[in-house]
DNA sequence: GAGATGGGTGTGGTCTGACCACTAAAAACA
DNA sequence: TGTTTTTAGTGGTCAGACCACACCCATCTC
């Protein structure tokens, strides 16, 4: 009769709560036992759902308090699917050059429309060693204006550290060369600055 | 005294297991019962940690024969995640400018890689009304080689065909046009034609 | 009156035991 | 030998019981 796991059925439930109350992050979640009730269905079943959620990170729970929506960007679980998955070389490049390609997807992006006075900031942070690599990138992507390719981003990012490569050290003049480039507007220069910030002498001309 | 929660254990044991038994796809884990006994814990903190490993997609669980190791690579959380999040306007659009940079990227990738051979023939097959232009970007895909950017795609396939957009009639001339670009290793017609394809007046020469 | 104290209540965290539904393999049967 | 039935094992779910903790508020103390 029951096709559908009840966990499922409650985490949709969830969705639907959240969507119609329009719950944001920060707000409260009715309590297992009052979902139990008002769902017809156990507590564990509430929990196992609840549990799930909690692990993807769309969820917190505290002791004595409740539970909480959470906001979603900082999910712990790719670091999790990381460690747990990754295996093959194969996966691994494929990590290697999907980052790769969605960072320049996000130069064009900055290339099209940043702001000259935001790059020139930047710059001067850059200059003044307040902002590694690493943060640029975090204020770029943020620049492009597009939550969902920064999320996406974002978890590759974290693949990609679990990866544990032997880290580039941080080529502040490569960085510096790229921004000059973004300034200018130079497609080619921007390209070529990124090839060289991240050592990509096996992408050649055609990225 | 038990600062980290019983599931959590569970799930960090499990990967312990995994990693020391060497379980790969495919393969039986211990039942719940036995987990619960081994690791002296009840049976309901291990369903919490099985299900929340269930609902990212590393674990599938038949009932009445047990649960079993999943093929990890397409993480399917990114699709919970999505459901989740897509609410805004904003949003929207998000999802529509990264589906098409990434579809760019994929050409991209084609140009730069991509067996000639290989392209004819689905060149004829769109000839021959035999393929349109969504089985095509499929096999683009595919043929780009790799694996976690082409279940980006897919996820993102979704997440705009959840959007319930006004289609736009399937324009064979354009794919054709296109193809024969690929063909051709002519990147600015490539472009061309995918705007075309996608009817991106608003993207004028920057993508 | 202001502050400290301490239950009371609600919440998540966990365990146990009990069924049910289902599967696969063993046992009984023909 | 081939079929059917039984049985043991597995996940699915529920109910109830405690525990640990956080917060509120009446009460006590100064």
């Amino acid at each position: 009769m029951t096709n559908t796991k009840v966990y499922l059925e409650i985490v949709k439930q969830l969705r639907a709560m959240i969507s119609a109350d329009d719950l944001k992050s920060g707000d409260k979640i009715p309590s297992e036992r009052e979902l139990s009730e008002r769902l017809n269905v156990g507590r564990s079943s509430v929990r196992e759902a609840l549990r799930a959620l909690e692990l993807l990170g769309l969820i917190e729970t505290r002791r004595g308090e409740g539970t909480f929506i959470r906001d979603f960007r900082g999910n712990q679980l790719v670091q999790l699917l990381g460690t747990f998955i990754l295996q093959d070389e194969k996966a691994k490049l494929d990590v290697i050059e999907t980052k790769n390609l969605i960072e320049m997807d996000f130069l064009r992006l900055v290339l099209d429309r940043a702001d000259e006075k935001e790059l020139l900031k930047l710059k001067s942070l850059v200059e003044a060693d307040q902002l590694n690599d690493d943060q640029f990138f975090n204020q770029l992507v943020e620049m492009a204006d597009n939550y969902l390719f920064s999320r996406i981003w974002l978890i590759l990012k974290d693949y990609y550290n679990s990866l544990n490569l032997s880290k580039a050290e941080y080529n502040r003049n490569s960085l510096l060369l790229l921004i000059e480039a973004l300034v200018e507007k130079d497609e080619e220069k921007t390209f070529s600055a990124y090839r060289q910030l991240r050592n990509l002498s096996i992408f050649t001309d055609k990225y």
